[in-house]
DNA sequence: TTAAATTTTGAATGAGTGGTTAAATAATAA
DNA sequence: TTATTATTTAACCACTCATTCAAAATTTAA
């Protein structure tokens, strides 16, 4: 299996970092090290790794700081913080500063392995995205836009449910009650106003001439149709 | 309601996979029993479940691995992903797997079940996807639509119901009590007139010269009938 | 924290559908 | 032929459902 991907250990302990590193390497991954944050900040914006596995203590800026500003200037791979039982991070703390896992010291290098194992094929899965395209239009629901002739339409997250919903059942007719269960589940007591005012939303920023809506149609009594293709 | 649906349940925890096992049963399913990813992928690949509802955490594989597996061998029923919530996996990343839907534990049975009727609801639409031609005309159902030589026409409700009832009924004499029955039941109180209306507005839906039917044809007396070439 | 964006909601508006009436037309019977 | 009955059609009204608007509530970002 060839993996090609690019993992960055930042850790200030030598010994640890240095196992980690070499056993890495052997599973072949491609391995980057640093020791502190400042340096891991720069490479992580310069070299851009798919994983970067995160010490929480670290000299220079914590880990939880390191991670946040890397979110902020964009980066979107997988960080997995390491600490340590003692510091006792709640789960969702991690989260919060941006993390999307976490282990804690002592482990075993066979368990990172093993981590790291279903992190990949989770980064590998999501990179064979679903894309969606209709006219002159792409639907890129991982990151909830839409493109129209190229051109960056930004989706919020009920917009891309919806649209979602509809282009995995084009050419069909689906009730309102269905599309409510769908997007805001079973036990939701939205109102339908809320529905339409979503479905007007959501014509501005597919349809050509939104008061004359070709692509997304109202059938009258029933619910609403995408039509796609002929 | 005979639902004739078959269900496969993966789930390591005994406790919940008796519960859910035992509802869907009495809920009208036929319902198979798995408690590891190994003998999921067995079970499915001989049963053809037509629908899947499998824990994320399995002893063996995990429920992504299952799912994709069982996809990669041409498995096309609907897969729920059964998720704890602190696992929070964005519906997105479930469906990238293969996974149709899911649902977060803990959940009630009666969320379970009611999930599973809008989806087995679905199901059964997709298969009876009826299509009725005659002349150059389609006529979709399902979607309210007729086309004539591609060309869309939207139908109302009532439209849609009357010549589906033709349709289904061709080259037979209809009476005006059978179909008004058939259109508004048996306790409504419609004028004699009212269908004579609804036809006049089909014709000019459907006929050529709606002056002179030839689809759509009145039999003085008794009532109409729809005339399909043999 | 405040500000901005997003989502939700109730009320008002509008459009489409279905039903009725009554007059016009067609078919049948006397 | 005329009288009678059945059907077609147009015009109209009423009603439901969909849309829009404005504003409140909520979430997210700064």
């Amino acid at each position: 299996m060839s993996k090609d991907i690019k993992i960055l250990v930042v850790e200030d302990d030598e010994n640890l970092r240095f196992l980690a590193a070499m056993r890495l390497k052997t599973e072949g991954y491609q391995v980057l090290e640093e020791a502190d944050g400042i340096s891991a900040i720069q490479t992580i914006t310069t070299e851009k790794p798919d994983i970067v596995l995160l010490d929480w203590m670290l000299p220079g800026k914590e880990g939880s700081e390191v991670c946040e500003e890397v979110r902020k200037n964009g980066f979107e791979g997988l960080v997995i913080m390491m600490t340590a039982k003692a510091q006792d991070v709640d789960k969702i703390d991690a989260y919060q500063f941006g993390a999307s896992d976490y282990v804690t010291k002592p482990f075993s290098m066979d368990v990172l392995v093993a981590m790291l194992e279903s992190k990949v094929k989770f980064l590998l899965n999501a990179e064979r995205s679903e894309i969606h395209r209709f006219g002159n239009m792409e639907h890129h629901p991982n990151i909830h836009t839409l493109f129209r002739d190229g051109k960056k339409i930004e989706l919020t997250i009920l917009e891309n449910r919806i649209l979602l919903y509809f282009l995995r059942n084009p050419n069909q007719v689906i009730s309102r009650e269905d599309l409510m269960l769908e997007v805001w589940g079973y036990n939701s007591d939205v109102n339908t106003r809320t529905l339409d005012m979503h479905i007007v939303r959501l014509r501005k920023k597919i349809e050509v001439n939104p008061d004359n809506p070709q692509l997304l149609q109202t059938v009258r009594g029933v619910g609403y149709r995408f039509n796609v293709g002929s």
